[in-house]
DNA sequence: TTTCTTGCCGTAGAAAAACTAAGGCTATTA
DNA sequence: TAATAGCCTTAGTTTTTCTACGGCAAGAAA
């Protein structure tokens, strides 16, 4: 006769809301990244409800996780009802008036292309304050609370996402060593810069252009593009270059062509927003002023 | 130029719940029972809530509280997700086979006529833990992670409900007293014996009995019915019995009826379970094994 | 092979969140 | 006029959650 004297309490929030997200990932760490944690963190929550619910949810592969049969079977209950909790989660935000309206955002893109375009932004919003977030990868707009997010992308003719321009890449150097570049025999004559997530751009160009580079990935490599573009400014190499993240310095003649080819990488800068229901109401006046090509 | 270094974070999960379930009751106390907390707490977690939104969403008034505009918007939404969570609650839970079991019920119930139902089907899921959560009002099944309910109520007809027998009372006293109480003219010739929360009993059977009882409210009064129920058999007075609470008084001739008129409360001992979706597999024998009749 | 890298684990201590307890306030009920 | 019912606030405690860091195992690279 076990009369318990309190109600039945159910598995912690953040366990649920941690497993969630390691589920829809298949690995921890990147959950860890979304929620804004450590991997034990996520680790200790999932194994708090594994032991609340007496069974293994993930199967430990020492290379990643995956989940388990019963893992699978909630992964989607799970989700649908964080995707439930989310739009009212949007709802709760948009209440606000003047709610800061964040951008998720590359590095480089937030750093070379943005500025511009975000101060005429303010200016035609001066009441809204509007946050930038870099981040390697764009987040899920279900699940984060980003009213914006722009990357390089293939478009998928979603109607939540426009495509601002084409992703095309050609050598530059700086001006003052333009010359000397193409005179002798190799191609490009001085060092080769990247970033340290774009380094098959070297090859990628070299392939359409027809011209063979002897080691495309060689050279001074960055961790964030902004700082290669300086360094090419600066004279150190020839970098490839991202045209959209360029546009200034060649406009200022800071740098300057290596080649005439131009390379067309398939991808786009592509600016996605959450689904209809969950936008602010000045998403798509920003998104026209962030296309506007007519800039001083 | 504010570039967050982090993502924006949502409001936490545990303020979101207690807003959805105080908004659910319009009452924080209501909300903090069934949450298990205290009614600060919910206050609490509300004013973060509301803090982060930027804006009330409760009332406070002197003799309880009521959602302004933007709460009653959010309330539907928060609802919604936390039902699809409870779903996702439920599957969790019954994926364990030999999960415990639980029922809620009244303490009355839980203590003069579940035990004896319960040994026997106990008997029958030997391998099952069965808990009794004795509580004063019927949980939310939506909600709560119980599996059975069984409360006095007036059925509803919904499918999920079985009523097992109607709720009929009758006074009665100790059999050694049986015999004095009704040659006087006042009837009963003795103190009443009271149930806290069924302070009317009396005064509804007089009605229906048409016999002016002179004041049905006085009297011993008891938390407790079984408490009355002692004190009933140990001849301290007048009890209104409920029958299907003190049939083994009755059988046993301890306690002896003192008037043959028997009222209808309209009411009936109401077994409920979760909707279809939710049920453990045992719920439908386990009802079956409560209504059956045929005990010793 | 050996070494590097990636991703998860475990533990301990630190930080943050949540909860309780207790005293107050206000309006309704007796 | 008192008692009751609800909510509030504050302070202090308890519980949860997080980070840091050393480990381990498998696959990739040298």
């Amino acid at each position: 006769m076990s009369v318990a004297p309190k109600r039945p309490k159910g598995p912690p929030l953040n366990a649920m809301r941690a497993f969630e997200a390691a589920a829809r990932h298949v690995s921890f760490v990147a959950a860890a990244e979304e929620l804004n944690v450590t991997a034990g963190a996520i680790s200790q929550h999932i194994k708090t409800l594994e032991s609340w619910a007496g069974m293994p949810l993930f199967r430990r592969n020492a290379q990643g996780v995956d989940l388990t049969r019963a893992g699978q079977t909630l992964a989607a209950d799970f989700t649908a009802a964080f995707d439930r909790l989310a739009d009212a989660t949007y709802a709760l935000r948009n209440l606000k008036p003047n709610a800061d309206f964040h951008i998720a955002t590359l590095p480089s893109i937030a750093q070379l292309w943005l500025p511009k375009r975000l101060s005429r932004i303010r200016e035609r919003f001066p009441e809204i304050s509007f946050s930038v977030t870099a981040m390697e990868s764009p987040p899920s707009l279900a699940r984060e609370l980003f009213d914006l997010s722009i990357f390089f992308a293939t478009p998928d003719g979603s109607p939540d996402q426009i495509s601002i321009c084409r992703d095309e890449i050609l050598p530059v150097c700086a001006s003052s060593r333009a010359g000397l570049a193409t005179v002798q025999g190799a191609f490009p004559n001085m060092a080769l810069l990247h970033d340290q997530s774009w380094v098959s751009d070297w090859s990628i160009w070299a392939k359409t252009a027809g011209l063979p580079i002897p080691d495309p990935q060689s050279g001074a490599k960055f961790s964030l593009y902004s700082l290669a573009v300086e360094e090419a400014k600066a004279g150190a190499g020839a970098l490839m270059g991202h045209l959209c993240l360029i546009e200034d310095a060649l406009a200022s003649r800071a740098l300057t062509p290596l080649h005439d080819h131009i390379c067309d990488t398939g991808r786009a800068l592509v600016v996605q927003m959450p689904q209809a229901s969950r936008r602010r109401p000045e998403t798509e006046q920003v998104i026209t002023l962030l296309a506007d090509l007519s800039l001083p």
